[in-house]
DNA sequence: GATGAATGAGTGTTCATTCAT
DNA sequence: GATGAATGAACACTCATTCAT
């Protein structure tokens, strides 16, 4: 009835639009449900196809979110890769890299919970290489961090991997800290966030600097704590125990 | 501390006891299927009780996964809060948290995996406040930082709570690299480990300065990489309670 | 605590009590939930007691349940056997029987209608001789009109159960109309009711006589339908089929 | 009827024809084992379907027996409502309900037992409109009565619903009878009883008149009670239709 | 390819009944 | 006798996966 006039794409790129669709759809679900907690119903719903085409088109449920991570995690790594390689310079890929993260963040955040808080996930469940796509961010960047250590730009006692996982696990508790609420996710907080992610993670909190936009507003002390609207940021000034 | 009669616990600490039994046993099933995998029929099993007795204690599954969440958190909580109340210099305060995180993965990695890998999981899973134990901690540790900030010993245009974030996303992530296998689980890495993770957060990657016992090592330029092989372990630096 | 100080009755007594007081929380309960929605735990907490104890005075959930019924049955029974006692002409015996059951409504709404809505229940469950209890009134009652019939009081050619079974059939019957609410519970109408179902019974719809109180109703036009408040008796006046 | 198709039935009616046989097999276990001993499992053995396809049908148990009642009741109402409109006589319209109900009975005790074991019965139980579905025959049933007032073929002092309700109280318990075998199941005694309950309930026990069959047997006083033996058989007098 | 009916194993939860105290 | 913790069979309902059309 409705499907006899379409552009007809090529039955290859038309088969590819669908399996996008549904996969977007799944990050969706996913994203608003969690991994078990979606069903392949609300998939399909979601993307507006039957039932069981996706089995069609993916072999299984865990094949299903398994490319959600694949799709979600290789899109993230290519723009941190592309994103290394226009730098030399360590602290600028440093940089870089944590503001691609940030910029995925403020375009996705849907897309960034569904890999930050399912990564690991799956306590031995037979699921997809979600481990291993872990592993690969993580050695790209340890590969990295070798590097700078034979440029010598980094202490040569550091093990890299290590290194890594401190760098990418900064970054994600802090964009956790969005998920979740705790820092508003306001645009400003988010470049002063990403700046003290940098700042911290290259020279400790001990002698990390101050943002350059930062800079501007320490001039004006009335001004003292501009990371949040009104109520005052931390509440409890001394550990408790309770 | 309550009852003195030694012979036969009485009834109310029989079923104290009970609960406790179902718990751990919840834990360690958790720990081993996850959240959504575990099954009443198996915690039951684990705990060595019938079936229906786990509804005595717990309304329905949630009730007993949330009790799994607090009870590990809560215990967590307040090593970490015992152990930033034993110092009184911020490095020290710093170091023995990283311990303690350490000491508990080594003690028992599978509760560590369950906090570390179901915290904030799991959109609106129904479940407990795993949130609210997670911003616990967070703020927890936010107080020390902005203590710290007020004595001097921390730069103040650091927000605390994000400070936190870095602080125990290094932290997390590392036992993760661990978790996973990307990382052997001996106690010289273990060991090593936890002081990078101190040194990188404190004075940052560019600056971190190597273990005290990994020190002596470098002065042997044949063991040039000690995060794979050998034994020389530096363990526990600091006391280790319970 | 509290059980030092009682009157003491012979233990005898004593459980009789408490088995009163059990039967008649069943009957509530039952009353409100039915025969199998009804757990033990409703029962004992209606009643105040254990969840146990109903076990000591109760083999099992059946044996509840069917005591329920012969109590409340032989009840009726002794009433309607001492109402036939007291009467020697038919239809004094019929009015007084139909009598005994609207007063027996009157008075205890909940547990008539627990016997009305589930005499002859239990598809081939295993319960109690209720089947028994109902043939026993049928019984009683088929004795009445065979005596009748002896006394040239009744045609000869009737069947003397089944003319009982019309009759209580015509009494349960009027009397769920109030249970179900399609007649109103006020006395003017059960005592109308209780008369329309004596005379229909006697001699027939067509020529049933009019209640003695109605006589006088009759009287005034104004009021000719006193069955209903206010809103019509009977909606469609011809036979629907939709 | 809908289809001209012969060689397969479409989809549509392929699945009107399984959820009908699921009502079907449903009423079937409901009537042996009641409303609440009626297990979904047993239903889809019944009928030879799996277990889940009772769900792509019914919502739920509730549901599911809601049906059966109301496509029982409503199967009874029409046939009912076409007995009524064949007659305009009130005694044969009276005559031919009993005749329907007896007939029903003689064809399926079976879907009888379940209409009459349960109807208004599992107080609160949650299922459908069977309230509505008694109330229904009974304003049926009343809407006759008040027509036959109107005509004068009735005393104007009687109130219509409770007449409908002495009519189908002792229909019902009539049938009960044989339900619980009081009554043998016999041809004969079926109609004869039939009559008697038409006799009792039009001219009252007092002046019920003899069947017809019966008058000759009267007259053969060798057969002084042919209510429990013989075959004289008044069968159905009035043509059935089904 | 697309559709959604059909399948059935899996699991949370209830509740009658028992039994140690 | 009283109590209520312990037991476990029973059952409704879900949902991933298959398959006929």
């Amino acid at each position: 009835m409705a499907t006899r006039k379409v552009t007809k794409l090529p039955r290859s790129e038309r088969e590819a639009e669908r399996r996008k669709t549904i996969l977007r759809a799944a990050v969706e679900v996913f994203s608003r449900k969690g991994y078990q907690g979606c069903r392949i119903a609300d998939v399909a719903k979601e993307a507006g196809v039957a039932y069981g085409l996706v089995y069609h088109y993916f072999k299984d449920k865990d094949e299903l979110l398994g490319s959600v991570f694949e799709s979600g995690w290789s899109a993230f790594l290519s723009r941190v890769a592309a994103a290394l390689s226009h730098e030399s310079d360590f602290e600028a890929k440093v940089r870089s890299v944590v503001h691609v993260a940030f910029e995925a963040y403020r375009r996705d955040p849907r897309g960034v919970k569904v890999l930050i808080l399912e990564v690991g996930r799956s306590p031995s469940g037979g699921a997809v290489n979600r481990g291993g796509a872990f592993t690969n961010v993580i050695e790209l960047a340890a590969g990295v961090f070798a590097h700078a250590q034979q440029q010598g730009e980094l202490p040569a006692h550091l093990e890299p991997k290590l290194a890594a996982a401190l760098f990418f696990g900064s970054i994600e508790m802090a964009l956790t800290l969005f998920v979740v609420g705790l820092l508003e996710r306001r645009d400003d907080v988010l470049d002063r966030a990403r700046d003290q992610v940098v700042e911290t993670f290259l020279r400790g909190v001990e002698h990390a600097r101050p943002s350059p936009g930062a800079a501007a507003v320490e001039a004006n002390p009335s001004e003292a704590a501009p990371w949040t609207s009104a109520k005052s940021g931390t509440k409890s000034r001394v550990a408790r125990r309770d």
